[in-house]
DNA sequence: AATAACGCTAACTTTTATGTTAGTACTTCT
DNA sequence: AGAAGTACTAACATAAAAGTTAGCGTTATT
């Protein structure tokens, strides 16, 4: 007996983000979506609550951190932590992993900050 | 007479991706998009005809890379170089600053490929 | 006594992203 | 002669992402 394969397109192959069927496309559309992006750079910066985070990110809506965390939670990048007092306390932060991938990330999101001015289509005259 | 601002939020500030107005915002969503990503990686590796980019990323329909070409053009990262020619002969490649973001971008897919086993959502038993 | 803060969720609407189909004009392959 | 390849664009349709509004129960603040 053979072991249980998701799809045939991925038989065989190592994880490739150009082979559409590969999980590591979804993977890599939670981190670059975005809010994925701008939470994971904000909890490199330090552990932050809900409503901070929220403070933190321009434009987000509640909606929208609520389930970009809960992706990145699911994906084992994020930790929530929830203190049972009232009012709700509820803390997150990285995981080593998400540690990890937040680092190429606000690498990437540094680079452009730092260079916006050699970018056509931003640069004034 | 004061040089002209763009928006008020952004007045005397420094590229910021946290600050919704913020230029570098909009760059970031470009190289992050979800076609974004792939064309930068799959340039890195080789100046590519419309075509060939086609067939090497898994999904891309004609609409969503010519659209995806164009504005990695304006953002200066993409250089498209056509020869007048029948049947049509255009080659894309990076230019030097699109290859150092593609640097960036690429460093985050590979990592994505390379640790997707340690990632929960994935990970099967 | 009314208000704001906390961390959400549900239901609904709008916007944006993406896909589909067809068409262009010419050439090479079958 | 008919089909396929080339690099696209326009018009249209659909799906996915994001936003809006309202509400939960309790507490501290005004």
């Amino acid at each position: 007996m053979s072991i249980q394969a998701p799809i045939e397109a991925l038989r065989g192959h190592e994880p490739d983000v150009m082979i559409a069927a590969c999980p590591s496309r979804q993977v890599l559309n939670h981190v670059t979506s975005r809010w994925g992006v701008l939470v994971l750079i904000a909890l490199q910066e330090q552990t932050m609550r809900f409503s901070a985070l929220r403070r933190h990110i321009g434009g987000v809506s509640e909606r929208m951190l609520a389930q970009t965390l809960q992706t990145l939670e699911a994906d084992g990048f994020v930790q929530r932590r929830a203190y049972e007092v009232v009012p709700p306390h509820v803390e997150y932060s990285l995981s080593p992993l998400g540690e990890e991938v937040a680092g190429k990330v606000s690498d990437l999101a540094h680079w452009i900050e730092a260079n916006l001015g050699r970018i056509p289509s931003v640069a004034k005259d």
